[in-house]
DNA sequence: CGAGCAGTTGATTTTTATCAAGTAGCGTGG
DNA sequence: CCACGCTACTTGATAAAAATCAACTGCTCG
């Protein structure tokens, strides 16, 4: 199944539901004009996979041939320098693309952190696809400017940010792009470890640690298991991420 | 004029030279299949604008009319946090677009940091000219994607590096986006202040000018003067940036 | 010539990383 | 079913990196 996760309500969601050629499953087409038949002509070149936790799809340095969409779990995305220190560029779940980065060979690595499944696209088939479906392109294109502002978030975040203020930001935005939605409100999956969310965060698993036990103690969140949290207090959470406290 | 500046090596270079109807001066089409007609398309709704040093063409917050191609100057995009901190997300250069990304309100500011001259797009005719020329949709995706990888690369600078690693990169860096090249080999133009070099590397004045100093007593780089040095070590350079060292 | 700004350099503080012990939860095998 | 050991996480003490505070330099422009 191929599945074009709707984006954040910047744009006039209107959502048709579609079927996977591969799979069977249900996929959404989004604001961008992007129909079932569009999305079928992708369906038609794609190859089905799965992946269990820990394993990759994407490794850094690697030739690029393939283009790829979630369809279930989650996918981390990251960077190594030469001495093993490790950047998560970006978490990514059902309905997300990866690799569609130009050049010869992949500039990162992907792999699952939970069991996930995939639909895989030649490049080549993808641009034959392409040419005659315009419209996928301008919803990819919408889907990277996104992804670009998503970035530049993450730069700030970075750049500018306090420990604490990254860990707040880190769980507002987490629910938010994840599409599996815990019923009750102000509770969050947490798929990825510590260690994940530090990387994430320019942090250490240490310090992401005590921030969250700087939170749970202020009664901003509880801390429900290890990969679930609930938010008593969305209003202060908010204000720590943007410093206003 | 429009310009779309070639991007760089990992793609096949196929220049070809197109007037810009706008201003006349020429634009480059690059590996992705464009050429002068479908840059004329653009050209034909192209309103040209002239910035002084410090004046904006973007502001966070204000409604996403325009999009802009850069032709000369230099640009920053920046984002705020309510305290007034500041991240520089991207110093931009001719041939560079700015404020594609969707949404209905501009989520960064974009100020020249030096003369510059613009050309101005609405978006809905933007969308017009797309709709007849897909060509242009093709390109400007692939520098979405270009972008991308370098954002996730500033992740990683901003995530993981040293301050002496992240100036090491900077330096690097900025001679192979700036278009307008010095003569001598490692000769590099600095059109920014060290307070924007700062913000744009997650670090104080302070910091990078220490930094710079370092990298002078070293031997690794001359200060000819403010706005230009000269690297007299690149592989030295290199491997500091890249955490070697 | 002097004011003002950008940059450099130095001393000190703060933040976060690092090093070092624990603790909790979970799966495995007895 | 429980004990064991593993891994992930938490907590505490200390160290390191960069920020902050402060003084000074040199350049540019009235």
């Amino acid at each position: 199944m191929l599945e074009l996760r709707s984006l954040p309500s910047d744009c006039a969601t209107r959502r048709s539901d579609s079927v996977c050629a591969t799979c069977g499953a249900r996929a959404f087409s989004v604001c961008s004009s992007l129909g079932a038949d569009d999305l079928a002509g992708l369906d038609a070149i794609a190859e089905r996979v799965s992946l269990k936790s820990g394993e990759a799809l994407i490794r850094q340095g690697e030739p690029a041939f393939h283009l790829f969409n979630i369809t279930s779990g989650s996918v981390r995305v990251y960077k190594l320098l030469p001495d093993g220190r490790r950047q998560i560029t970006g978490f990514l779940f059902a309905g997300d693309f990866v690799g569609l980065a130009t050049g010869e060979d992949y500039a990162f690595s992907a792999e699952a952190i939970e069991d996930a499944t995939l639909c895989r696209f030649k490049k080549a088939d993808y641009r034959a696809v392409i040419r005659e479906r315009p419209a996928l392109e301008t919803a990819l294109l919408e889907r990277a400017t996104h992804e670009l502002a998503a970035a530049q978030n993450q730069m700030l975040l970075l750049g500018r940010k306090t420990a604490q203020e990254r860990i707040a930001s880190f769980l507002l935005d987490l629910p938010e792009r994840d599409p599996i939605r815990p019923t009750e409100e102000g509770h969050i999956r947490v798929p990825m470890t510590r260690a994940e969310m530090a990387d994430y965060l320019g942090l250490t698993i240490e310090t992401v640690s005590r921030g969250l036990t700087k939170l749970k103690t202020a009664g901003v969140i509880r801390l429900l298991s290890l990969n679930e949290m609930q938010v008593d207090r969305p209003d202060r959470l908010r204000a720590i991420a943007e410093g206003e406290a």
